[in-house]
DNA sequence: GTCTATAAGGTGATAGAC
DNA sequence: GTCTATCACCTTATAGAC
């Protein structure tokens, strides 16, 4: 496909993006170079630096942007009337939208040893807001007598664990779909929370 | 402390083999040079190949090592009369020796894709023996009536995924000890599997 | 906005002295 | 078994031409 100088400055930079969170998903932050992203785009390494100011900003851009979508899209759907209804629709939204993303959420796990320390402070503060919205459904239903649950910080962080772990084995086209899966998950996420 | 050349052989391998652990789980495999780990022990970097034929090798049996250890620990605890007994018994065994190894469980499920084909697969095999060892016992508790679960197979992930979930947050000296967070998880555990 | 060329330094692994 | 020295190559980032 050809090329002109200078004429897509609007979508090289997601394409630089887009390169980069596949790469570094599959091989890691530190055993992607620039060279290979910039190869992946179609460019000269140099050019990279039109777009991000060094290769550590281009991964936290990429970390915190997952994050705030991830904050964004669950505040759009936390619309239950009862902790027990939003409870079933944080389990299926956390499922469905980690799946849809699987790379960005890898490296928003995997690659937190390479953020320079403000970087890192800044994305565990994001994903301590996402921890304390479940957290606040169980407390809630805890409260209200609808759930039976012991320590609601704990169970937040179990849930999550667990349902992130759906990332590491579900492939379309498998011997469930992904209804299935919400449904099996939604079955567990009840019982433990003495639903 | 001296060191008088040619005389520590036998204890220089094993220290070889805490420093790039130890390396590796912190900074991750890509980003830490043989130098760096050379450093660390008071070698130069070509004294390493004299207890590792290369880099790679060198990851790989670190994380062979731990997961044929934890499988053999299993084996030898493994001696509850019931599912619930066994149930029970994995759930604390699990959170008490990955606690224990944190940095080799990390590495262990972090350093995956920076496996040779090979030895991708053999380690793949060795996980995939530990899940099953826990899905065995969710299968004869679904079979003698003790356990409700729909998906002995996914129940197996989400329990693993949920327990060793507990390295991400768990400090000793922190708001919970040892035994409170198994009985925490082992309430959930049990739940989940409707006990 | 992209290119080429380059600076300054790090990489895994090996050879041969001791 | 460890050292020093080295090979061949890769790294991030920048400068300046176009």
């Amino acid at each position: 496909m050809a090329r002109t100088a200078g004429s897509h400055s609007d979508i090289t930079g997601p394409r630089i993006r887009d390169a980069a969170l596949r790469l570094f998903a599959r091989e890691g932050y530190a055993a992607v170079s620039m060279r290979r992203i910039a190869a992946d785009v179609g460019l000269q390494a140099g050019a990279l630096y039109n777009y991000t100011p060094d290769k550590q900003t281009l991964l936290f851009s990429l970390m915190e942007g997952h994050m705030t979508d991830l904050l964004a899209a669950w505040e759009t759907e936390d619309k239950g009337a009862t902790p027990c209804d939003r409870l079933r629709a944080f389990t299926q939204f956390h499922i469905r939208f980690n799946l849809d993303r699987a790379d960005a959420v890898f490296i928003s796990y995997m690659e937190l040893r390479n953020l320079d320390p403000a970087n890192f402070r800044r994305l565990e503060e994001l994903r301590r807001d996402y921890e304390r919205a479940l957290e606040t459904i169980l407390s809630d239903g805890i409260a209200d007598g609808s759930f039976a649950i012991r320590d609601p910080k704990i169970a937040s962080l179990a849930v999550i664990a667990m349902l992130t772990g759906v990332n590491t084995w579900y492939r379309a086209g498998g011997r469930l779909s992904l209804p299935q899966v919400q449904e099996i998950y939604w079955d567990m996420v009840r019982s433990l929370a003495g639903a």
